[in-house]
DNA sequence: GTCGGTGCAAATGCTTTGCATTGAT
DNA sequence: ATCAATGCAAAGCATTTGCACCGAC
């Protein structure tokens, strides 16, 4: 499950089922909640862990769902419109995104030889951006840590 | 210039020029330190930001140097194997790379505005980096933090 | 029956590569 | 002379898009 917390402190509520958000969202825009966008959260939910467009269209073979490569881009797309989703920053060709819904999602700790992702509370950030910005004259808009770690009896 | 250092350690010794950096680096493969290549490494220099392929290409092409796409794109690859730059993590579709040489390039600024990204120093995020994994039963690879800011009037 | 959605295939845009030519030691 | 580098054009690859068909209200 990727919802999780830090330090004892739940910062995090589950109210409602993922696939309920989306479909309110999409309600607003006029837009329709189909089995094939359903079937893509559904399989993004179940990988649990920063996902390419790639491993969704696989996850999505592995369950006999017949949907597009199209039709995963795009469903991908409108989960970020919807919030429900985001980019993650990566060094790679391709495109990489995590469940994003509910949390602070800037930031994160990645395992490198797991590859998940864990989001982390780092409640100093905040502060240490506007500090930063405050030097330069700049207004703050964001920021995004990825702390980097791999199991302790590595090599 | 992009090296800097920051609270008075001096952490970063500028012994040689990049060029010639670059050019052991390559002896050192058993390749050649061509024009081609020291001009594409001038123009990086010269741009002095976070830069993607096309900004390279733009810059040589300003200066009336007529270096190939395709010599571009290869000096870009020898450049990074050579540790002269480092792809930044990005969530754009582009590649965008940095000088790196000599530096720990993994706190940056990153004006939204303008693109300029200043090489910022959060002393702090070691520590912090370190507590988190340590919460966790990691072990610490590293991180990244960019911290996005805009002009102060904007909007 | 009107819209939006889907699938397919074609298009796009960044990056890499094959190949003939060129250049340095 | 040899061996690698260059430039060009073509190929690759992830992603997007145009379009005809389909399905829900």
């Amino acid at each position: 499950m990727a919802l999780q917390t830090s330090n004892g402190s739940t910062s995090i509520r589950i109210t409602e089922p993922l696939c309920a958000v989306f479909r309110r969202q999409l309600k607003a825009e006029g837009q329709k909640y189909t089995p094939e966008r359903a079937q893509v959260l559904d399989a993004i939910i179940a990988l649990d862990r920063i996902f390419e467009a790639e491993q969704v269209i696989e996850e999505l073979r592995q369950r006999q769902h017949r949907v597009s490569k199209a039709t995963v881009y795009r469903t991908i797309n409108l989960l970020q419109d919807a919030g429900i989703i985001q980019r993650v920053l990566t060094e790679g060709d391709q495109a990489q995104y995590q469940l994003a819904y509910g949390e602070s999602p800037s930031d994160t700790l990645v395992r490198l030889d797991t590859r998940e992702v864990v989001d982390i509370d780092v409640p100093e950030l905040a502060a240490i951006a506007e500090r930063v910005c405050k030097d330069l004259g700049l207004r703050p808009q964001g920021h995004k840590l990825q702390i980097f770690a791999v199991a302790p009896n590595d090599s």
